[in-house]
DNA sequence: AGCATAAATGAAAATGATTTTCATTTTCAT
DNA sequence: ATGAAAATGAAAATCATTTTCATTTATGCT
């Protein structure tokens, strides 16, 4: 009977993954290639960049993008949040979604979209700046 | 009396923002770029840049991101507006921000945010996709 | 008109994330 | 142990975007 070779298990998926956790369940592949440097994993960039694309293809995590283009990587089924940032001095608050989850699934489906999700930040000067 | 150097209009912006226009209202830097060259338009593509930038922070244009993370520019109306995005073909349509608004608006206050924003897109697959 | 100043422009270089190449190593059924 | 197939990672290539900097252009003033 032949191998499945379709579904062996990487060896830096779970460490990559892992690492992802680490950070909090949000973070680019820049910096989860740094923290693993960090603490002394050894890992090459390139690898991490294709552990993230497969781990995005198996739904494991998702990618959305920073204001500046570059890809961030969220764990899938970690809670989901939204953020408050202080455009002075970057402080960040994660706050729950609220009316945003039913706001967003109902317009979609008002236009026959399907496998939806949704962003939504709020930004402005906390109380220090 | 001083002269306002602030509010003097450049020359390029009216130009891109035109050709933006003609490309249907939906366009990556570059692209506006190209087009202008093709049309032997006598134009940088760092003021292409620079023009665009403009144009945004003076809320002309909306800034979204292909799956790749290249910006593209979208001519936008001048209400304060959400998108609904295909992943698929990129076709976008104006929402409005319903309980967003309030929401955004009331986590402001309770984190004692000031001189808030906000923002918030939904994109899945169209109908066609 | 002629000068001074500040903004606008664009070519070229720099940046920085992501992808591609390719030679080497690891995995694992047989 | 063998060999096919996948995984790895260093270095090079890509490519959008930004930065630098020298030049040009637009005004205001005299
Ligand atoms: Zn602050
Ligand atoms: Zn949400
Ligand atoms: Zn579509
Ligand atoms: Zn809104």
């Amino acid at each position: 009977m032949a191998y499945c070779w379709e579904h062996r298990l990487s060896r830096s998926n779970p460490r990559v993954l892992n690492t992802l956790e680490r950070a909090g369940g949000f973070a680019s592949a820049q910096e989860i290639y740094r923290l693993m440097q960090r603490e002394g994993e050894s890992i090459g960039l390139t690898t991490v960049y294709r552990s993230l694309q497969s781990l995005a293809s198996e739904k494991i995590v998702d990618i959305l993008r920073r204001d500046d283009g570059e890809a961030i990587f969220r764990l899938c089924g970690g809670a989901h949040h939204h953020h408050l940032v202080c455009k002075g001095c970057g402080d960040t608050v994660e706050i729950e979604g609220g009316e945003v989850e039913k706001w967003a699934k109902v317009i979609a489906e008002e236009y026959g979209f399907r496998d939806v999700g949704h962003t939504a930040e709020i930004f402005g000067l906390c109380e220090k700046c």
